[in-house]
Parts: C-alpha cells; sequence; structure tokens
DNA sequence: CCCGATCCACTTGTCTGACAATACCTCCGC
DNA sequence: GCGGAGGTATTGTCAGACAAGTGGATCGGG
C-alpha cells in the first residue's frame, strides 16, 4: 500500500529478483555472486548489477570486501539469537504503538486468514513452508508498517531482510506448531484493538522469542547430525558442503 | 576501531564528505543537490556522485522519488519526535545490554572527558556548539558500538545520520544544560559499571528524552518566531523560505 | 488579462566500452 | 614439498552517449 502504480526501476527490478533468489535458496550459502554474473544472468549492464549487489549488501542479505567478491552470508546461531533480540526489540515498540492506537490494520487480518487457510490445508501434509513463511512475514510486517513511525518501519525492514534469510537457511522444510502462531498472532491482534499497550508488547516480544527457540531447535538438530564444525578454526572450506 | 587501515574508496570519500557537509549546513536544508553538481565539486565522474548520494539516500540525509533532483530534507516538529523516540527505543536496549556485561568502554569515557573539557572552556562563550555536539554524539556512539550486537549498532547508526541532521538544523548554536548532560552521562556510566541493568535503561531514556525536549523547546522558539506554517495545507512553498 | 497547452532545458536512468588496481589461483623452480 | 612469480578473474572508476521523464517557460486562445 505504499509503492503502488510506482515505475520499477531496473536496478531495483534485479535487486528484488536476486533476493528473492537469496532468500528461496536458490543461490546457496557461502557460495560467490559475481558483478558479471549477475549481469548476464538478467541481460543488464554490470553497473546495473552493481547497484543491485550493493543495495543488497546494505540489507544484510550478501557481505563483501573491499575488492573481494560478495557472497551469501551463512548465519550460525549466534547470529539467529542476535537478529530475534533485535528485533523483539523493534517489534515490541511497533506493536506498543499501534495498540496506542487500538486500530488493527486490514492487512495484517487478512495476512492472518490466510495464515490460517495454510495452516488447514498443510494438516498432514506439509507440502512447501514457502507460502507459510511468507504469510508469517506479512502478518509482522504490516502491523509493523501500519504503526505511525515509518522510521520505526524502516529499521524492522533492515532486520527482516536477515531473518528471511535465516528463516530460509534453518527452516526451508516446515512451520512447526503452527496453530500455536496462530493462536498467538490472534492474542497480538486483541491487545491492540483493546489499546492494551503493555499485553501487547509482552505478547510480541513473547512470540518472537517463542519463534527464535524453535528456530535455534531446528538449528541444533540439524547442525548437530553433520560432523565437525565445533571449533573455530576450521569451518572454511568444511562449510561448503551442500547445505 | 573498526575500519583502520581499510582502503578509502572514491565514493565513499565523496559519501563522507558530503554528509559532513549536509550536517554542518554548508548545503542548506530544502535545497536541491544534483548528480552533476556533486561531479564536478569532487572532480569525479557522474556515475560516482550518484553511488554518494544513493547512500545518502538510504541513511535519510537525502530525499528523492523517482525522476526528481535530491533534497535535503527539512526536518519538522514531529519528526524530531519521531526520531528521538525510536532513538530511545535502540539506545535504552544498546545500554541495557552494555549493563549486562558491565564495562565501560575507554572510547566513552574519553568522549565524556573532552565533553567536561569543552564545558568548562565555554563556560561564559559560546563559540561553536560543533564540537559540543560531536563530543555528545561521539559518547553516545562509544557506547552502543561497545555492546556486543553489531546490528544493534547498525540500526543506532540508521537513526543517528538523521539525528545530527536535526541537531544541525535546530540546534547549530549553543548547547544548553551542559552541565546537566554531564551529570546524566556520568549516572549512565555509572549504572553500566554497577551492572545495573534496570537503571541505565531507565537513565538512558531519560537521557534522551530530555535531550529531545530541549530540541523541542529551541524548535519552537526560533519557528514561532517566523510567520504561518501552522496549517497542513500551504507549507508546500511557503517553507521555502531563506532558512 | 488570465488560463491552458505545447515546447524546451535539465536531470536522471541506463548502456557500452574501457583501463587500472587488486585478489585469487596456478604453475614453475628450487 | 614448498615458496614465489605470473596470469586470470573481478572489482573500482572513468568517459561518453542516448532515452525517458520532470519542471518551468513560452505562446496562443478565450
Amino acid at each position: 500500500m505504499d509503492d503502488v502504480l510506482s515505475v520499477t526501476t531496473l536496478p531495483r527490478a534485479v535487486h528484488e529478483a536476486l533476493r528473492e533468489s537469496i532468500i528461496a535458496q536458490r543461490v546457496p550459502p557461502g557460495s560467490t555472486v559475481t558483478e558479471k554474473a549477475v549481469a548476464e544472468r538478467f541481460g543488464v549492464a554490470r553497473p546495473t548489477a552493481k547497484a543491485a549487489l550493493e543495495r543488497l549488501v546494505a540489507e544484510g542479505l550478501l557481505r563483501r570486501t573491499a575488492h573481494k567478491t560478495a557472497r551469501v552470508p551463512e548465519l550460525d546461531r549466534d547470529d539467529i539469537v542476535d537478529l530475534y533480540a533485535n528485533r523483539a526489540v523493534v517489534e515490541e515498540a511497533a506493536l506498543r504503538r499501534l495498540a496506542e492506537a487500538g486500530e488493527v490494520p486490514d492487512q495484517a487480518l487478512s495476512a492472518q486468514r490466510s495464515l490460517i487457510e495454510a495452516a488447514r490445508d498443510a494438516g498432514m501434509d506439509h507440502p512447501d513452508a514457502g507460502p507459510l513463511a511468507r504469510a508469517d512475514i506479512m502478518f509482522h510486517r504490516a502491523l509493523v508498517e501500519a504503526q505511525p513511525s515509518p522510521r520505526l518501519a524502516r529499521l524492522h525492514a533492515l532486520l527482516m531482510g536477515e531473518i528471511e534469510l535465516c528463516i530460509g537457511q534453518v527452516l526451508a522444510h516446515r512451520l512447526l506448531a503452527l496453530g500455536d502462531v496462530v493462536d498467538q498472532h490472534q492474542g497480538i491482534l486483541d491487545a491492540v484493538s483493546a489499546g492494551d499497550v503493555e499485553l501487547a508488547g509482552r505478547l510480541t516480544r513473547a512470540h518472537i522469542d517463542g519463534a527464535r527457540d524453535r528456530l535455534l531447535t531446528y538449528f541444533d538438530e540439524t547442525r548437530l547430525a553433520l560432523p565437525g564444525a565445533q571449533s573455530t578454526e576450521q569451518g572454511e572450506e568444511g562449510s561448503r558442503n551442500r547445505v
């Protein structure tokens, strides 16, 4: 509801496509992304690709130093903890402000609805956690963007880039406890519409901490099954496994 | 202590110089900054200037839409309130984490010392609030960067760009209640070294709220002396006064 | 005289092509 | 087997160019 009818510029389009590719793990973590490759892949000039890469670096979805090739970062356990701690701070503040107004945005409601639908459809089967994760993120983004401060929304967006990346890297399979998530969302919405600032903030923090713990559990299960990678010394070429 | 010995790239240098120019009000708020002008001023190619401008836009120190020329934003009262509200959220979180560690960084101590010196020297005279404001900002930045989360520091840096801008736009003259500021800083340092998380967070928030109120008072005094600009309708071309 | 439409200068978006500087990889000699 | 020299790949930066869009000025009509 912000950029409707805006002319989409070329670097922005490349940026969006690449961002989606990275989050969806189509370009694996740890792999390099050269300007030339991007330029050829999308059929644009190298400066255009360069601009797109720079935006991704600014967003935290790519890392690059000096004259070296950009790499998709491999987020570790500490990154998850750090990301969710900061997200909790920002999103709690956002939900408190939203509760002050006491109005629940329509987009959050529709995101919640599609999440419920997805939860029902994916009852026994678990076909692509992608749509589920996307609906969940849309729910949170809608809430934060409905709150009156555009700068707070920017801070949130800055974190959510990496959050999406680590959801993709760690999860990428199934979203556990889907029913609980839906219930927690509903609780937040109720607190907001009731104008209960304290409750909205507390529920938001609890919800995010819960999401973090689920991610950490899954991370630990996945990583402990793999050999090594416990010390700080080797993981250089050893971590370039298939992911 | 982060980028020591790093090769400084050309767009980055232009970006830094321009940023400094904007914050120091050498390029007045509301004025336009074209890519060509920047390129000629620094003797670089237009793409280089373009890159620098894009970084400034991402930082919030310039605003630009579609095909229009970038402008230095004119921050109003609501912007100040919003900026300081977000800054309080981020910086309170940072100080709480710093208090958990319980160690006061050296850079904060030296910034505090230079602030005390500057306060003593500027007893009766008020020669350039620039160094004072800079020392104050260095103090806060040192605290936030000493805290363990790099992402939280990034969020803070993103806000501080605009904060510096609005300090320059509103203040630019004298920093009031300098003694109080120094005392509040000391209180925060004491709370951190004592490991009192709650106290550090509370003092930080109070300090930032106080700074905001001083700025708002000064803003109101200055702006009320000017004609008009009270409704939401006219301020379009009426706000392009000399500033 | 005022209002509207057309035109033009300016600015930005993007491309091509190129060169220098730096980093990484390979190969050769010891 | 190991260390250093060279080549290749990649990035940083530039110059010049053209298309597209914006804003203001000019001109004509009412």
